[in-house]
RNA sequence: UUCGGAGCCAGGUCUUCGCUCUGUUCUUUGACCCAGCCAUGCGCGGGUAAAGCCGCGCUCUUCGAACGGAGAGGAAAGUCCGGACACCAGAGGGCAGGAUUCCCAUCGAAAGAGGGGGCACGGCGCGUCAAGGCGCCGUGACGGACAGUGUCACAGAAAACAAACCGCCCCGCGGGCAACUGCGGGGCAAGGGUGAAAAGGUGGAGCAAGAGCCCACCGCGCCGACCGGCAACGGCGGCGGCACGAAAAACCCAAUCCGGUGCAAGACUGAAUAGGGGACUCGGCGGCCCGCCGGAUAGUCCCGGGUAAGUCGCAUCCCGCCGGUCGCAGGUGCGGACAACCGCAUCGCCCGGCGCGACUGGUCCGCCUCGGCGGACCUGAGAGAAAUGAAGGCCCUCCCGCUCCGGCGGGAGACAGAAUCCGGCUUAUCGGCUCCGAAGCUA
RNA sequence: GCGGGCGUAGUACAGCGGUAGUAUGCGUGGUUCCCAACCAUGAGACGGGGUUUCGACUACCCCCGCCCGCA
């Protein structure tokens, strides 16, 4: 992000891969949130790359489709919104609890920076 | 106002921050492979001993930026039908399997849809002793049960070439004063009872008692070369005293139609690793070459299959003229045990043009006219762990509470999210609008 | 996305269109000093809705839920 505040979210930033997703699964260290699950751990290549997320909302957690974009969406908006707080250089999955859609976008804000800050002094960006 | 039917809409708007695709301009990265290595996208011009050097333009690719444009549904759902499209199979035909099923015409590519008619059943009204009948409304997966096989439990005497428990009646013998009754023989099928269904119905005549035994009306079956109707079917006439029961949404039969698989179809590109094949190096036979043999090893190069992955399929369409860009050189046969590879033969080609094929062109309105012209048809999503959003303000609709009746506060806004596309069916659904029909109220 | 299959007691399974069974588990009683085993006995189910039929777990249609396959 060459300039400003970095609020976008490219699809260079977001996990595409299914071995991706497997190795946060089988390798990931995860946070309880509440209303939300985050998985993590350090990006394989050395060289300090961007943070990447992915989203998941299965059905049974969340209800049909509808209910699964929307928490998808709020998920992504949460880590674009926030992604500044987040150290670089991180896989990351988010993953959709039942009390997601109920809950009020701010409160899940709140949430979200805490997980950031419990996140920053685990991995301190190396600059 | 209520009910029913048909069609349409699917909260609106503004600000800020975002996502996917796309147009223009600017900007960043780069230009498969081969010709020993590195380098060289294309074109034009310059420059040089020669250049891979320099400049300009263009194509594709790629990191971004600015300004524009587009961006979920009526069901996107269920995947129940039908098609397009793709691959596989296939001379033709048959079997198996599946779908459909009163008649007529219409729309449609087909599925299907709506319309009219017929028949059956149900409800209401009129009518009848009762039925038949007439009228209105509704419902119907509505071909065939004399082509065949099988089923009809329990109850009941009897359940499908009917049968006789109680019962009714007559005769004989016995008992009793009698009413009646016991036994035996015979007649009957009206009544009772069972059942989902008991083998025509009602009325009369008749009889010992009864019965389509007979008669009238109705119903039913068969026949008709008759009448009406395109037909389904209806009517009429004759014959038969009268079973031929139900169920094909049991198997089945008839008629009509149907290849299979599905975009995870399929096409192309294609690492790494493993494995396979070939050539050379290698070992053996040889003084050497050709050749032949070997492989349990190692190296170099090549080849096809193929995995991960990627691209296309895939995003309005059609016609004519004009313009632009790209593509258009290998094919066939034989031989070498052979796919690559090699050799030979044969047809054809090389530059340009014509021609053929593909792609592209536009997006608020008006004017200027440089971003092509004219016409028809219609409005246009194309993601890929999968975009179409998040937050806030105002308005709209509904609900709750308070009210000084002006309003104020709070909450809610249905069902539901494209995944190759299109046409139907079914299911879910807050509310609103328009039209038609019926009933009620008011004037 | 495309295609295929299955829903019966708490659980695992049977069930030519006619009273829904079997095993195990559960309850009660007996046996035993107590438990287990054993004996006796009892409760408990057709995923919903509609159609055909005298009658549907069964046939047909529509929903709901679950499972599997396909690059």
């Amino acid at each position: 992000m060459p300039h400003g505040p970095a609020m976008g979210l490219r699809a260079g930033q977001r996990l595409r891969r299914n071995a991706d997703f497997r190795a946060l699964r089988e390798q990931g260290r995860r946070l309880d949130c509440g209303a939300f699950l985050l998985t993590w751990r350090p990006r394989s290549e050395p060289i300090m790359r961007p943070t990447r997320v992915g989203v998941v909302a299965s059905r049974i957690a969340v209800g049909g489709a509808v209910e699964r974009n929307r928490a998808k969406r709020r998920l992504r908006e949460l880590f674009r919104r926030h992604q500044e707080l987040m150290p670089p250089g991180l896989d990351l999955v988010l993953t959709a609890r039942r009390s997601l859609n109920r809950l009020p976008f701010s409160e899940l804000e709140q949430r979200f920076i805490h997980v950031c800050r419990q996140l920053a002094p685990a991995r301190p960006p190396h600059v």
